[in-house]
DNA sequence: TTTTTTCTGTTAGAATATTTTCAGAGCTAA
DNA sequence: TTAGCTCTGAAAATATTCTAACAGAAAAAA
């Protein structure tokens, strides 16, 4: 029975076809005829389309191993999902005809390439020790992004700030980036975010911000930032797109993963923090002030 | 009719998604979820699959255009039948058995179920058309962001910056909007961003603008933020995410999809901008004052 | 606030699907 | 041929699905 459960539909057929009586097999080859399609309407319209009655498709269901025909059709209604329900698949299936031509389906189509081949370059324990890394408060952390990034660092930075303390977000323009030096050391940690085309100040910032001991984390394209030779941990992704621009879907996508650890870890301490902001928010209805 | 006949059954939801209720929304949303396997059952399982009532999936169907859930089923069949019966290619499933337990990997499942489920849901059409308004430079453009949603905001703001003249950047501080509604009239856009917890100024702006006869693009999630009714363009994106925060990816992606069309739309002029922007560049050697 | 409208689930019963029963048809073997 | 058997579908019985009507809840408008 295990064993059999494990068999598609089709294959019970095939397997019990030796066993089933004339009718039953008249059935049995209407079904796999256009099978699982013909199989998914009610037992009356199967029944017909084989031009046998009601009651042999339910003996049949029921000698296949079925308790009856819902049993059945429920069995069939997995296989299909088990056939179709791969996400690339589902989206390859169902969107409109020709969609390989539109815009849209073609950014999808490298937005997910683009995510599956960046996980398969990130190793799950630096992921960890990065995770553990940014959720220790012994650390500072510091946030510096490029012209490109400088959103991505934003994000990162935003809900940093609500998850801990001592986060800092260096501004946009490097001509003050030294100052912020002055407080960075040993126990720091620079997060920095770097695609081509790689910034030149970044990488000096990151040379100098190195030599002080400060540890680096670096978000970067496939090919690598020349800063990475400083940092500590690299994490290469993928940015190509059917576009002028690049595609920052996939970094975006492993920095909110983090954000979900992050925040796994230090739960504690950042569900009191969250609370707070919630309340700080409504008393000084810092949002409500335009509202008429 | 005939014209909606040739839709798919997840093109007529997603087409009549605006004029659907509340509780229609969470089983469109959840008939789409897994589509179309989750419309396989029985009118009471899909139902209680939306935790919505079985007249709820009736008054849908027939709103959709049909004469009632068989009649629906049937179009669903009929769709399974067209897609399956051509041998297409089949992909495996891209992640490994056993991966599900790091979060790493369950984020990218959410991601992209999320990005599957949010470009299900987007028209190419009115893709194309939001295309065309953002292209034209007839229209100014105006940028607005929520707490959650600035980054997107500004990603989608530096971008078109390149792209084009005339677009602005609404500040982070809701009190200083008013004074941007002066220039604002019949020709203006306003891209806005929304996702819960919906931001109520936000909404008071949208009505207002729409007043005054400013056409709204919005960007928000699966649930709607109530600026939607002033909006001429909403996309809904899905947020979900196993995480406290929710997800911007599949926003993300858009926005980037919607610049490659944008950037394509425009190319002639905007070849011209990027390469004096270089130049630019090269000139003041803004990103070099702190090179060694 | 009050009124009106819209929305949504409960209920009940009509329609349909599924299963069981059973009689007769067809086959086989003596 | 005929007894004994299996097979099959008609029809009844049962279970389930589906729809229509309605009333209370929620939202919008006044």
């Amino acid at each position: 029975m295990t064993n059999q459960e494990k068999q598609t539909v089709a294959e019970r057929i095939r397997t019990s076809f030796e066993s089933l009586t004339h009718t039953e097999r008249l059935l049995a080859n209407s079904m796999l005829d256009n099978y699982p399609i013909s199989c998914l309407s009610s037992i009356t319209a199967v029944a017909s389309a084989a031009q046998v009655s009601t009651p042999t498709v339910v003996r049949m269901a029921k000698k296949l191993g079925f308790k009856g025909f819902p049993d059945f059709q429920a069995a069939i209604h997995n296989e299909i999902e088990e056939q179709i329900s791969s996400p690339v698949t589902k989206f390859k299936r169902w969107n409109k005809a020709g969609s390989d031509t539109h815009i849209l389906n073609r950014f999808a189509d490298k937005a997910i390439e683009n995510l599956n081949q960046s996980l398969a370059q990130i190793d799950p324990d630096e992921f960890d020790k990065v995770s553990a890394m940014i959720s220790s408060d012994k650390h500072s952390l510091h946030i510096v992004g490029g012209r490109i990034t400088s959103s991505l660092a934003d994000y990162f930075f935003n809900h940093l700030q609500v998850i801990r303390s001592n986060v800092y977000r260096l501004g946009a323009n490097p001509s003050r980036w030294p100052h912020y030096l002055l407080n960075m050391g040993e126990n720091d940690i620079l997060i920095a975010f770097d695609v081509r085309r790689y910034e030149h100040n970044l990488l000096t910032f990151a040379k100098i911000a190195h030599s002080r001991g400060v540890k680096i984390i670096l978000f970067t394209d496939q090919w690598g930032s020349p800063a990475g030779q400083y940092a500590q941990h690299v994490f290469n992704l993928r940015i190509e797109a059917p576009s002028a621009w690049d595609s920052s879907v996939a970094c975006l996508m492993v920095l909110e993963a983090l954000l979900a650890s992050i925040q796994t870890e230090t739960w504690e301490t950042t569900e009191a923090r969250m609370n707070e902001l919630e309340t700080l928010f409504d008393e000084t209805k810092l949002f409500k002030k335009f509202s008429g």
